[in-house]
DNA sequence: GTACAACCTCCAGCTACTGTAGAAGCAAGC
DNA sequence: GCTTGCTTCTACAGTAGCTGGAGGTTGTAC
């Protein structure tokens, strides 16, 4: 008997990618259940667990926050509701990189246009420096 | 006398937006130096150190860590240097964000087609939670 | 003399983990 | 039954870059 009845917190790890002590981060988080325990206190998992966490690594594999991807969880036990709700959490998520993406793209000009600026010369004279402070007029 | 001869700690924050937990913050790190004090123990600053930060800012603006704006800071008082190390120091971060970018584009566009799958029903058949967990080949 | 703003230090909290210390459990070999 | 060595346990510090708050002075204006 017992081919793998329950799994250690290693094992977890192991099955999932995921690092130990993140997966304790996790249940202390509220991510997982809390873990049913061994006589001697140590964590035991079974596979509803593994596809658990496997919802929970995939969710942050695609950037969802800890509470967005709380939140799908707790939608996605409850399976007859409309999945409006799971569809608006993701569009949200999703302006959100939008967002993110141009920010840093706009910086990326920036910052782009300042190195081009660089003649090679000295620091004493170079554009780069001079950009980012307003001492370069403190020769007037 | 006294047409402003020295800056309350107050002052330097609204002369450069930066809001003045951020400037003990700086100073702690060593970003700007140990400011003078008064007999009673209050900061005191000069046109220098209003410079001085308003380059930490202009560069933190850019999106350069502050390890990079320490760096920054020191090669901009040795003026004699070549500019090379600053335009290195730039060239790495043009680098990291450009490789931010692309992480957020590969993640929107994964995250897209996700959302385009949502065919608006119930949980229980959501594209987007089958997606999430390996849940979805349960039915097999 | 009394408000009140601005300043001081120290510390907790944010995100999402990661790593470490020190102790205890567990399986295998001898 | 003892040692070795791996896994696990709890608890806490650290990462980046601030931000905000508590609780206590100081400076200034009325």
């Amino acid at each position: 008997m017992a081919e793998a009845a329950h799994l250690a917190i290693g094992d977890l790890a192991r099955l999932t990618g995921t690092k130990v002590n993140t997966i304790r981060f996790y249940e202390e988080g509220g991510l997982l259940p809390q873990a049913e325990r061994t006589a001697s206190g140590r964590r035991i998992y079974r596979e509803t667990d593994v596809q658990r966490l496997a919802f929970v690594r995939q969710s942050r594999g695609l950037g969802f926050p800890l509470g967005a991807v709380r939140e799908l969880l707790t939608l996605a036990d409850d399976t007859n509701q409309p999945c409006e709700a799971v569809d608006r959490i993701a569009r949200i998520h999703l302006s959100q990189i939008d967002r993110k993406i141009a920010d840093l793209s706009a910086l990326r000009t920036e910052l782009d246009r300042v190195i081009s600026s660089c003649r090679h010369g000295t620091v004493g004279n170079c554009k780069i420096i001079e950009t980012l402070g307003p001492r370069a007029d403190d020769q007037s």
